[in-house]
DNA sequence: GACCAGGCACATC
DNA sequence: GATGTGCATGGT
């Protein structure tokens, strides 16, 4: 077994089950992954509550919202501006390559999928993989801010190190299983939050166990 | 008041 | 390819 995999096993036996995407459709997943970007998630839920309360929260109700509505709906989110813009483009493409249906974005192949969400203004790789794995269930790992942070702080990969390197160690040493890359991207956020920020507490991360001895503080 | 949060596009070297 | 900057709200 794997040092990935046992630090999975640690981590879902410490937090347990974290029942990821919070969201009611599909569509939902992709746009909180858009809204979340550099933007802690509790600000997100705000703004997805205005839209819903607004009659919004569907491709169509989106779709024909004026740009600058949208962006005061959103604003909690922060970056409401930039993040309005970036709405509109992933809707305009669902809609002319899918007719809005994320059911038929599904069976589009999946690395094809991939190129043409990068290809979306304001999807990067974060973004696309969210999408792909926590909206349309595929295999694909989701790396974050805080899977680089912790991987780096165990020594495992420096923290610039590029977005497919981290990614390429994650699709190397586990199975292609969406289940477990939906868990495990979650606990490390989960994990993240609570235990590896700036001032980290290692003592009581259940990770602790995977650092140098030198190192527990 | 500083720092942070489930990034990305764009300019510049 | 690597590095720097703008985007913005709300919590600690």
């Amino acid at each position: 077994m794997n040092r990935l995999s046992m630090m999975y096993e640690t981590l879902f036996e410490a937090i347990g089950p974290q029942h990821w995407w919070p969201a009611d459709t599909a569509f939902e997943v992709a746009v909180g992954a858009i809204m979340t970007q550099n933007t802690s998630w509790i600000n997100v839920e705000r703004a997805i509550r205005n839209l819903k309360a607004a009659g919004g929260m569907g491709p169509r109700e989106l779709h024909e919202m004026p740009i600058h509505k949208l962006a005061s709906l959103i604003r909690p989110a922060g970056y409401f501006n930039v993040k309005a813009r970036r709405l509109k483009s992933f809707i305009a493409f669902l809609m002319s390559s899918y007719r809005g249906s994320m059911e038929r974005m599904k069976h589009e192949d999946t690395g094809l999928l991939r190129d043409k969400l990068l290809s979306v203004h304001g999807i990067g790789p974060e973004t696309a993989d969210s999408i792909l794995l926590y909206a349309l269930e595929k295999p694909i790992f989701v790396i974050d801010a805080y899977t680089k942070r912790i991987l780096s702080r165990h020594h495992i990969m420096d923290q610039r190190k590029a977005y497919g390197d981290f990614q390429a160690l994650f699709h190397a040493a586990l199975e292609k299983d969406t289940q477990l890359f939906n868990e495990y991207h979650a606990l490390f956020v989960a994990a993240g939050k609570t235990y590896c920020k700036r001032k980290p507490r290692c003592e009581a991360c259940p990770l602790k166990m995977f650092l140098p001895s030198t190192e527990k503080r």
